[in-house]
DNA sequence: ACGTGTATAATTGTATACAATTATACACGT
DNA sequence: ACGTGTATAATTGTATACAATTATACACGT
């Protein structure tokens, strides 16, 4: 879908940015000036603009005309609030993925699965790495075989926003497990075409990966003030 | 939120492009070329490039590198999947308001609602208009009230998208009539902090404005057939 | 007539110049 | 010491030049 972004040097310089954004690099509110962060990554002004222009429509970055760029970042409530925007709509995706997957869909989840039960059973510094992979290609499958390009564009951006949280989740090896069970029953459930089951084991997969995360409404509440005060 | 995109040259171009792709100007596949468009619009090719950036990041135009950049357009199935997204969003939404929704706010949705009421009973050109725009200005409220940025964030987004369909359904008085009375059920539902029935209500009245432009699944199907026989 | 190769044109990618706007420093008056 | 006005610097906004890439036209051989 965005393959060209990494040759160029925008969607090099978006990539990049993105990342040291989520990453915690640059720290909320700094401002990014084009002529800085172009000579940092030997670029020109030009391809760094379009990039702080892309980015503001991810909301990573707000910009003031005439005035400046300044980063926005994600706050702890966010990712509560995505995971539970994406747990309505990872389980929408289910269903609509029993009605339309192929079969060519159904031997690449069932391949995914594989390889990461492979994966987990090993030991190795890459392994974390490689389950996180996997799990990020299950749900881009399930998000293609939902047959709806807006729901597809939708839940990826969601996954990409959450995907350094979502790095440190899987990492646990009980969570892992339990992660890639889950996916076993969800693609089960689509292949016995009962969609209400999947939708409902999607959801909760989830929700579980939120609590996992010690993403609590509790938590959340409290971090979000701490921030506030902050300001 | 991005009252700048009247200012600058790239928000003017940004804008005028939505509006001409959403509106059909462009058809399907059409090559947007910088330098053309510049012309058309008497600016110079770097505004031009940055709204087609955007528009990619949008989902409207498609971008190969060093090639072009082409429109994409939305399908009645985009329509179509967007309103059964935002069902579920909108329901999720007024819940979030049961919970967070400042007095300041629930004065401000009366009034629209009063406002919205007087406009419908007064006959004139510009009556459709008026109440189009009251009840983008009702949802546009509610998704504030959320208090989730992510939330407001999708929800716009949406309903930008589906701004033209819309126009057209509320125009048809009688459905007006029935969505305003809706409108005043979600906000009781709300002022009674009954989270539960806010939501339901609120999925319901998506669907029944869905309804209201005949995108019954089986429409849907058929339109899609027909255009994937076009290409 | 058809396909292939090559020169030319058209288009995008990037850098940079200049204009417009905003931020900063500092003199000056009180 | 403090605020205000103004000159200067810094930064963004836009246009344009040049390089790189892709599209097009057309000659040539078969």
């Amino acid at each position: 879908m965005e393959a060209y972004q990494d040759r160029s040097l925008r969607g090099r310089v978006f990539q990049r940015l993105r990342e040291d954004i989520l990453s915690g690099v640059y720290h909320e509110h700094e401002e990014l000036r084009e002529i800085t962060i172009g000579e940092e990554l030997g670029v020109s002004r030009t391809p760094v603009r379009e990039a702080l222009r892309q980015l503001e429509l991810e909301g990573l970055v707000t910009i003031i005309p005439n005035k400046g760029a300044y980063v926005t970042g994600i706050t702890p409530k966010d990712v509560y609030d995505i995971y539970k925007i994406r747990s309505m709509l990872e389980g929408m995706c289910a269903r609509w993925a029993t009605e339309h997957i192929t079969e060519r869909q159904i031997e690449e989840l069932e391949e995914v699965l594989l390889l990461s039960e492979f994966h987990l059973q090993k030991k190795g510094g890459e392994q974390a790495e490689q389950v996180t992979e996997l799990d990020g290609k299950f749900h881009k499958v399930l998000y293609e075989a939902s047959n709806s390009r807006i729901l597809e564009h939708v839940l990826s951006d969601f996954h990409k926003y959450v995907q350094m949280a979502r790095a440190i989740s899987v990492g646990e090896k009980n969570r892992a497990v339990r992660s890639i069970q889950e996916h076993r029953e969800i693609l089960e459930a689509i292949k016995d075409r009962d969609g209400e089951l999947a939708e409902e084991l999607a959801n909760r997969h989830i929700l579980n990966v939120m609590e996992n995360l010690h993403l609590s409404e509790q938590v959340v509440r409290r971090e979000n003030r701490e921030e506030q005060e902050e300001v």
